[in-house]
DNA sequence: CTCCTTAGTAAGGTAACCTGAATATAATGC
DNA sequence: GCATTATATTCAGGTTACCTTACTAAGGAG
């Protein structure tokens, strides 16, 4: 129940989220300052050829109403564009600009040194031992 | 990058405590209906002697004020009172009620059935091995 | 007793979502 | 080929979980 005493799995899990997710987080706040971690949904669930709002916020399970802004955020920081859809004129195809592009590899850095790190602590057989664990908690539990 | 395949530890990591954690706050929403993810913090930090407000949010890590709107809310559901504190008269202790116990007891017994259920997926030796990892993302990384 | 600090609270703001409703275009039935 | 229904987006406004600023009441130091 305390923090310094081990707590219980699930905010051991809670807490070494935030700890690793801040590293990546603090990178794209390094790149924009406007750059929030809502904003990481977007790059997650992003497709280079372009993609419609509503498949990105079904992709990110969010309303398309909530994934417009952050599109606005992003499109007004430069990093996305919205164009006309060709093969539908009520939509818009969302796509990265150049700064986008170079956001996103900042993002995959970030996480990359990560993962490095991660697996520098914990060893290679470590790393992969936690890996399995949290995919077969994701689909066995 | 993608959600069917395994994303990056980071993600994983979330998701992970998204799984876990849903158990837990649907415990204490068939509780009481009103009982949201946030109130944990309160459940999580509360001293059973009384605690000050201010002391909670600190180890909450988060504003009086903002601690102090969860538990009017939990004063308001029945779980927890104000009793002003015979050493200080500025301050008040935050005491739970009987009712405040129960919902307790009821959110330990779910993390107790979360960490069962793992244990049993993963096996005693895995399960060791996941707390131990996660420990030492939280203490070394 | 005055001065500064601490405990709590009130008022109002922001971020990250949501629902409901409006508009434009597309697809379908007859 | 036109009316109906469905889809893509956007607008307006609400809620939750925080925050900052500013106030009041009470305690402690000199």
């Amino acid at each position: 129940m305390a923090e310094t005493h081990p707590p219980h799995v699930v905010a051991q899990l809670y807490e070494a989220y935030l700890r690793l997710s801040d590293f990546v987080f603090d990178a794209g706040k390094r790149f924009d300052d406007r750059l929030r971690p809502a904003h990481s949904a977007v790059f997650f669930h992003m497709e280079h050829e372009g993609i419609r709002l509503s498949r990105l916020a079904e992709k990110a399970q969010m309303t398309p109403q909530a994934m417009g802004e952050l599109v606005d955020q992003l499109e007004e920081m430069g990093c996305l564009r919205r164009i006309p859809d060709p093969a539908d004129r009520r939509a818009k195809l969302i796509v990265f600009t150049e700064l986008g592009d170079k956001a996103l590899l900042i993002g995959y850095s970030a996480i990359d040194a990560v993962e490095h790190r991660l697996a520098t602590l914990l060893g290679d057989d470590g790393f992969e031992a936690l890996r399995t664990t949290l995919n077969r908690i994701r689909t066995e539990f």
